[in-house]
DNA sequence: CGCAATATATAGTATCACTACGTATCCACA
DNA sequence: TGTGGATACGTAGTGATACTATATATTGCG
C-alpha cells in the first residue's frame, strides 16, 4: 500500500489525462462519496463521458474495473484516525504522559499494521507448528519479548524454552537438531550474537524464524523471516513503542498457530487461571 | 453506528439465522476480504445457498443490498478503521488474524486512554520513586508484565524484583520494611494470593500499589490504586489484549517517575543496549 | 498537408444484482 | 395425529450493469 492516498494519487495524474478523463478525475476527487454510490452510467453521465473513458480512468491507477476502483476508494475514505508520534519532554505533565504513552502505542500498532506482511506469519506458524522444539532467542531489551512468547507457546503445548545469556544461547544453539525450530527476536538485526547463533543453528540442520529488520544480516540468514520494521526514532521515555510491535507478531504467531493446526483455542486460558489461581 | 464492528455483528446474529444464512455469515466472517472481489453468485456457490438468501443476508443488518453491503464490509476491513473489537474465530484466515489482533490491540489502547486515571499514576510513580526497595509481585498470566516492569524500573535505577512464585512472594511480604513498597498486578483483583499478599505486605508498614479492576478486594486495601478496567469479554485467541493496559501502565509509571525525579531519560538505553551487545 | 498516435465514443454482450413467486420445513394447537 | 400458518429457502425471470471490441474523432509532428 503506497503512502500516498487515492485520493492524492487522482489529482496528481489528472494533469496527465486527456479533457475527458480529466473531468472524471476532478467529479471523483471532489464528490468521492457520491461516486460510491452510482453506477459507471451516472458516473459517465455526470462527467459527460462514456463509459469505456471511466474504465480506462480506472485502469490507470491499476485496478481491475470500475467495481475494483470503488472497492479501494471506499476504503480510502475511512475517516482513519491518526495518531502521531508524540514525544515526551522532561517538563511534561503525568497527564501528558499518559495521553503520549497511550498515543505513541497506538501509532506504534498502527505502523506495525501496514508492515507486517499475513503470508510471513503464516509461514513462520506453519514452521513454528511443525517442530519438535522451539528455542526462543533474544537479548537485552528483547528478552522479555522471549519470555512472553515461551509462556503463550507453552500454552498451547508446545515444547520451547526462552534460552537468554549467551552462554546458555550458544550451548543449545550448537545443538540444535534438525527438527528443531529457533525463535530469535532482534530489533536490529545487526547483534552479532543473534546472527551467531542463527548460523550455529542452521549449521545443525534445523530451522530458523527471525522477528527482526527487513535487509538485515539476521534476516538475510533466517528460513522464515517476518519483518518488523524498527523505529528509527529515538524513542526518549517511549520504552514500550520499539518493542510493542514484537508482542503484537507473538501474538499474531500464537493465533494462527492455533487456528492452523485446528487446535483447540489456547485462551480458555482465563479458565485456566482461575483453575490455577484460587479467587476470593 | 455501534460500538462492535460489521464483522462482529455477523457473528452475533449468525446463530439468529436459518443453516443456510449462517453458512454466508460464517464464510463472510471468516473470508470477508475474498468475499469483496466475489459476486453474488460466486458468493452464493462458495456457500452452498442461492442468491436471494444473500440478499436477505444483507438486508438482515439494514443494507440496501449486496452492493451496499459490500461497500461498508470493505470500509470495515481497512486497518485504521474505527478500532471496534472482532473476536477472532477457528476459522479465520491469517489475514484476518492480523488485521483482527492488530485492531484488538488499537482497540485496548483506546479504552485504556479514557480509563486511566493520570492522578493515579502520579500518586504511584510518586510512591515508588521514594521506595528504598520494590518488590513487584504477579501471578499466572500477569508475571510477564511483572518482569517487564522489573527490567524497565532498573534501568531507572530502582532497586526491585520481580517476586514469582507463591512461596518467594511469601518470604518477600513477610519481610517487607516500611520503607519498600510493593508493586502487585492483578486482572480481576479476586486472585487470593496477591490479596493475602497485600495484605502481609501492609502488615509489616510497607505501601501497596496495585494495577488492578477498581472494586475489587485487592483494589480496596491498596495504598495507591491504579484502576484498569478488565475485560468484560471472554478473550477467545486474543491474548494480548487483557494484559496490554498493564503493559500500558507500566510504561506510563516509568516514564512519569523519571520525569518527576527529575533524573536523566531513562532510554538513553538504545545506546545502553548496543554498548553492551556487539553490532555488526 | 497527411500520417501516426492518442483520445474518446458507439454498439454489443455476458454477467450481475435484484424481484416476484413458488415450495419445502417447522411449529402451535385442534 | 393432523392441519393451518408462518418461516426459511430456492427457482425463474428481468432490467440494469460492467466490461469488450471496434469505430471515429482529435491531436501532434515531419
Amino acid at each position: 500500500m503506497t503512502s500516498d492516498s487515492l485520493l492524492q494519487r487522482i489529482l496528481q495524474e489528472s494533469h496527465e489525462m486527456g479533457t475527458a478523463e480529466a473531468r472524471v478525475a476532478r467529479f471523483v476527487s471532489t464528490q468521492p462519496n457520491q461516486v460510491l454510490h452510482m453506477s459507471m452510467a451516472k458516473l459517465s453521465e455526470e462527467c459527460d463521458v462514456s463509459d469505456p473513458t471511466i474504465m480506462r480512468f480506472c485502469r490507470r491507477f491499476g485496478f481491475q474495473g470500475y467495481q475494483d476502483f470503488k472497492l479501494y476508494l471506499a476504503q480510502s475514505l475511512v475517516p482513519s484516525a491518526p495518531f502521531a508520534y508524540e514525544q515526551i519532554v522532561a517538563g511534561d505533565s503525568v497527564e501528558n504522559i499518559v495521553r503520549k504513552t497511550a498515543r505513541n502505542s497506538l501509532n506504534a500498532i498502527q505502523r506495525g499494521l501496514e508492515d507486517i506482511i499475513p503470508a510471513q506469519i503464516e509461514a513462520g506458524a506453519k514452521l513454528l507448528n511443525g517442530a519438535t522444539w522451539i528455542g526462543i532467542y533474544s537479548s537485552g531489551i528483547s528478552e522479555i519479548t522471549g519470555v512472553d512468547a515461551e509462556h503463550k507457546f507453552q500454552r498451547l503445548g508446545l515444547r520451547c524454552a526462552a534460552v537468554n545469556g549467551r552462554k546458555k544461547q550458544w550451548l543449545h544453539a550448537e545443538t540444535s537438531k534438525p527438527s528443531e525450530v529457533a525463535l530469535i527476536f532482534s530489533q536490529s538485526g545487526h547483534t552479532k550474537q543473534m546472527v551467531e547463533v542463527a548460523t550455529a543453528v542452521r549449521a545443525r540442520g534445523a530451522r530458523v524464524v527471525s522477528i527482526t529488520a527487513a535487509d538485515s544480516p539476521l534476516a538475510s540468514i533466517s528460513d522464515v523471516l517476518i519483518a518488523v520494521t524498527p523505529y528509527e526514532r529515538t524513542e526518549l521515555l517511549t520504552p514500550i513503542a520499539s518493542r510493542l510491535n514484537h508482542h503484537l507478531v507473538v501474538n499474531m504467531l500464537v493465533t494462527s498457530m492455533a487456528v492452523i493446526s485446528g487446535s483447540e483455542f489456547p485462551d480458555q486460558l482465563p479458565a485456566l487461571d482461575s483453575w490455577q489461581t484460587d479467587k476470593i
